[in-house]
DNA sequence: CTTGACCTTCCAGTGGATGGAAGCCCTATC
DNA sequence: GATAGGGCTTCCATCCACTGGAAGGTCAAG
């Protein structure tokens, strides 16, 4: 089967199956005139990477999710210990979003909408009293983000 | 002064300065010698798109913003609804996080984690009961991301 | 005069794709 | 046999918001 119909079979688009190739998620034989052939197997294993990507399973968890996936004699621990490490990465990011999301609604809620400049969300962001973040926005986070 | 002091009084790194110069949120002085001369209005722009951006608006947002507070004249109502729509961005996705996490955390909870294979998070990703995502996932969204 | 801390620019890479151009391949129709 | 169209290929660029690092200029202290 031609790329496309292993894209309408596994829902991952066209390009997203290059890609994924291109860096080794999946090996699609080849036809003599160059056209990728993919078997039951490659759909199937792009299936499970579709709905991997769905939960938010980073690239490099994809691929050692299909992995463990591929070995019969896997330790479901080891399944658990990277969807564990995701599940933590998840609620991390909600609980930075949900202090966002805190205190945007109260500026929102604050702010009068209407045509006089005066604001307290422009306030607040020109005021020290909301500090820059002493850390965690900017620099590198050592593992997989969400 | 020079960069590393107006990075030490904003909160902005030296190399985010420079890069908000590059993509023109920021236009410090030159000297003489080409080194960058910021102002205290420099800084207390920079330290604006700090705290902007450690509520995650987007660069897009970021400059609407500062051209907002550069703007005597206006009007609140444009200010509450940039932060509104960042509000909403912000919304969904915890929202699309929180879906995510249920799903795993179920998952997990559900994983022996012990040295079987038997796995419920492996057998979840390659059966189709948990479908590709029929949409959202793949494709552009037209607006800012969180 | 050298050392070392600054500063500059430029290029590359991150994650996870997506968009588009240029060009081959295959089938159908005229 | 020519041509039209769709599908396939590769390659390069783009998104977001930086970050890292190399190569080299500048400056003050010792």
């Amino acid at each position: 089967m031609n790329i496309s119909d292993a894209a309408a079979r596994s829902g991952v688009p066209p390009k997203t199956i290059r890609y994924y190739e291109e860096i080794g998620l999946v090996r699609p034989l080849r036809e003599g005139n160059g056209y990728r052939v993919f078997r039951e197997s490659d759909v199937h294993k792009l299936a499970f990477l579709g709905r991997a990507r769905a939960l938010g399973f980073g690239i490099n968890r994809c691929r050692a999710l299909l992995a463990l996936w591929e070995d019969e004699a896997r330790a479901s621990a080891e399944v658990k210990q990277i969807a564990s490490g995701h599940l933590d990465a998840i609620d991390a990011k909600i609980a930075d979003l949900r202090a966002m999301r805190e205190t945007l609604a109260d500026l929102v809620q604050a702010c009068a909408g209407d045509d006089r400049p005066d604001c307290p969300i422009i306030r607040s962001l020109e005021t020290s009293g909301n500090p820059p973040a002493k850390e965690g926005r900017f620099g590198r986070n050592g593992d997989e983000g969400v």
